[in-house]
DNA sequence: TCATATCTCTGACTTTAGTCAGAGACTTCC
DNA sequence: GGAAGTCTCTGACTAAAGTCAGAGATATGA
């Protein structure tokens, strides 16, 4: 049996006993569309706009949708006071009560169909589960190459400085004169941000360092992604990138304390050098590859 | 983050994701509901009747899908030759062509999904998704009480019997004397099923020894379900069987090449005896257990 | 053999889900 | 300040999915 064939049986088996749980959200005298979007709307509101992306619905039938609900007085629109063309949705008493609703009854479900089981197969059951969840996410991670003062990638960065910050002994500074923006793009750079469900989970960077290397900088992977290969196959994008750039060779700079990052070089091909020409402070080791 | 936590968070990425598998039973101009039908029809063919009830469809709504895929040349619906009432699907030689593609987009999309991880991660998903599979299974398996003489009873035995004959060194035959349809019934016997699917997959009996107590018999767990508690959930339904009767105590026999079953014993608190009472040759090791 | 039950089918609905074209209010960018 | 773009809403649709009440044919068990 192959792995597609694992995943296409277990599909039918899940969708047919847990899948059920989403239908849950019937049974509340509501269609499953009107719950589906109360449950999107959550106990913290939300724009129009992202509603419809996060659902995927028509225009027109999203405003039909929500008009149902504020009309049943669970949801309350108004507009929104930064752009007066959106508009925010959040929930009255009665749909935080609809909502939590909601969320008990799938909890139950789920609760009773995990009776029968033993302490021991829940345990087993919770590890193949998050397995099965980190790798199926990392599999549907999308990369792309965005600017790097887009939203985007500006929250990857923000994370990333904030790891370093937490991880090297004597903290981490950006540099002052930091040329980031503008080396990591076109023509002679990139920027890549991954991301899953719309947040960013890893980035990572290509500048130039002279007319045949490119330099690979503020490559970050989320702490709770590791582990699933994103690291690796950002880092081929990234010589991908590099490529197209027109670069023979990939060099970057590390700091020994970041040791998941440093195995992860050694397996992707890269081989240790001396220190090329510097101008972090915490690199402290250094490696490249032929991108030819 | 407890299990139900698990359960919905991986519900949420999965539907989002590999659910999807199942709708690509779309863009292929047919809708989703003539697609599912199709698919339950299979290769095999079905009983309009086993069709409605494994889809949970109205029985006015199931003709007219039926009828409408009988038009477009996908299936055949003609009477049942056994049961004038009944009708038959199969699928015409274009309705096993439509069979295959869907298939194949399935096969496909799923393909297309997990491209993007390394072979160790393919097998570390595999594994999480069959270990999920199993215990999700498990925990949706069905125990009831029916008469040994059922259909669902006799493929149980069947088998059970087969796997004794398979593994006993001087192979199996049951006693030709045997008694048991009688003994495991009511008013001093029982006999559980286990099923998923509507497949039998454990079965087991007690029987009057003595009027203090019951023994427990023919204990069986299908090859491809151990591992997942199936085993000691039956015994342990098997004695709630037995204290409903009046039996005081619980005991059984059983060969020692049985491993498995003689470990699962132990481990659910029953305790090694000398033989009692005995007709059958194959029985070496002797348990009981206090059923008060 | 007659009452009762089962199985499928038909007709007449309703609800849910979704699409499309454009109007109107507001922002943004030059 | 005006053109172009964004966001939401309305009206007018269509298709899919599902429900309900019976009719008619056949089987079953006393």
């Amino acid at each position: 049996m192959t792995l597609v064939d694992t995943v296409r049986r277990f599909n039918r088996s899940y969708t047919q006993r847990i899948g059920a749980l989403e239908e849950s959200f019937l049974g509340t005298g509501r269609p499953l569309g009107a719950s589906r979007l109360l449950f999107e709307v959550g106990p913290d509101g939300a724009a129009v706009r992202d509603l419809r992306e996060r659902l995927d619905l028509d225009s027109g039938y999203l405003t039909r949708l929500l008009s149902r609900l504020a009309d049943d007085g669970l949801v309350e629109v108004r507009p929104d006071p930064a752009d007066g063309r959106r508009r925010l949705v959040t929930l009255t008493p009665d749909g935080q009560a609809a909502y939590r609703e909601l969320n008990e009854r799938s909890d139950s479900k789920a609760r009773g169909l995990l009776e029968p089981l033993t302490e021991r197969q829940r345990a087993r059951l919770d590890e193949a589960l998050g397995t099965a969840d980190l790798l199926i996410r990392a599999a549907t991670v999308h990369l792309r190459v965005v600017d790097p003062v887009t939203d985007a990638a500006r929250t990857a960065l923000g994370e990333y400085y904030a790891e370093l910050d937490r991880r090297f002994p004597s903290g981490f500074v950006p540099e002052p004169r930091d040329d980031g923006a503008a080396a990591l793009r076109a023509p002679s750079g990139a920027f890549v941000v991954a991301a899953s469900d719309g947040a960013p989970v890893a980035c990572g960077g290509v500048r130039r360092l002279d007319d045949s290397t490119g330099e690979i900088k503020r490559m970050w992977v989320a702490p709770d992604w590791r582990g699933a290969g994103l690291g690796a196959r950002l880092l081929r994008r990234l010589e991908d990138e590099a490529r197209r750039l027109g670069y023979a060779r990939a060099v970057l700079g590390t700091n020994s304390v970041l040791t998941e990052a440093l195995a992860m070089y050694g397996r992707v091909g890269y081989r240790e050098i001396g220190p090329y020409l510097v101008d972090s402070p915490y690199d402290e080791v250094f490696f490249e590859k032929s991108l030819i």
